[in-house]
DNA sequence: GAGGACATGTAACGGGTTACATGATTTG
DNA sequence: CAAATCATGTAACCCGTTACATGTCCTC
């Protein structure tokens, strides 16, 4: 029952995070959305008792321009933790995607309706798809800028990696898209 | 707030499978696996409160060979619900997978490690592009059998798009891993 | 001065996982 | 007789979403 998880897996994905630099709650809740899903009222609860566990510490900054914020940073005792985390084999990813419900029933809604919801989704992906195209370019400037220090390197190469499978994932799922539209109109190939 | 929504999208993933064909609360947890994670524990109970809202209705079925079940089958009104929530547009779906976390700091585990994580994740894409496979083959043989009912041929090709989604995403996770571990070995270049 | 980005928090509710619990039937 | 599969259920706890709540600073 003691576990090797201190606290869930949302909590090794700040600790992720905070081991590339140190971040406030608000730049957590922004950077984390590649790698996962969750809102500001997961994250601000979690960092407070992730410190008092001493995984991670807390600054208070002024900025003259913004208001104050709080930066986190990870301790010796949260890397001991992250590094024992990060070995460990990952969970498969929890296939939860109303659009398979959708798709299985797709012979209830009208041959118009049904373009709409896999043109829907193909758009929102090619913006996705935009997005990660610009994460990875100002992760390229990072590297360019700097590309002395072999530890910024590393994260850098983690981040690398990390938006290529959402790049591929998300060409992925256009090209679904795509051939789904297709297939609406013909009775055709498929496309493996 | 007097929502479209009656239950829940779990509730619509259940009538979607019984508007193919009427199920018990076991098969049902078993058919769903390709299309969304949920566990018999939340099944048995919904399948309550969608038969008290007049969605559903069951049957005992005597089994000579196997323990009685219940047959769900889907009535005229919970077809209804069905087919007004089909052509909504659906919600992207949720990022949420431990392997990013894990790549992304995977400059702090050695690099054996870091292999066999990889390897790991593959592995489990390639078994389940297999499963993939086999259900597709079953949906083309039941398809064969009785290519005369259209509604048949319909829930046949809703199928078919979900399980090419899948098989999809599969490869592109093969291929992701494939490459991420050439990446470990040399410094080159990208998949896109 | 209205709206938007930045910044941090709390509370209620619903969804999802794990564990507990039981029992029939078949196969090795 | 032990293990596996089929079959159905409940309960406790954790996780996640939505909504509530507040406030700064900048730009139009």
């Amino acid at each position: 029952m003691e576990g090797i998880r201190v606290v869930n897996t949302l909590s090794y994905g700040l600790l992720t995070l905070l081991s590339a630099s140190s971040l406030s709650g608000y730049e957590l809740t922004q950077n984390i959305k590649p790698l996962w899903r969750a809102g500001h009222s997961q994250i601000y609860p979690l960092l407070v008792t992730m410190e008092q566990l001493g995984y991670i510490t807390h600054e208070r900054v002024e900025q003259a321009d913004k208001p104050d914020k709080k930066i986190y940073t990870i301790t010796g005792q949260g890397l001991d933790q992250l590094r024992q985390w990060v070995e460990i084999p990952a969970e498969p990813p929890a296939v939860r995607d109303e659009l398979h419900f959708k798709l299985y029933s797709l012979w209830l809604s009208k041959p118009a309706e049904a373009k709409a919801l896999l043109l829907k989704r193909k758009e929102f992906c090619q913006s996705e798809l935009e997005r990660y195209h610009l994460l990875l370019a100002n992760n390229e400037a990072l590297c360019a800028e700097r590309g002395e220090a072999r530890e910024l390197e590393a994260t850098t190469f983690g981040r690398y990696l990390l938006l290529s499978k959402r790049i591929m994932e998300t060409e992925t799922s256009i090209r679904f898209c795509t051939w789904a539209l297709e297939q609406l109109e013909s009775g055709a190939e498929r496309p493996f």
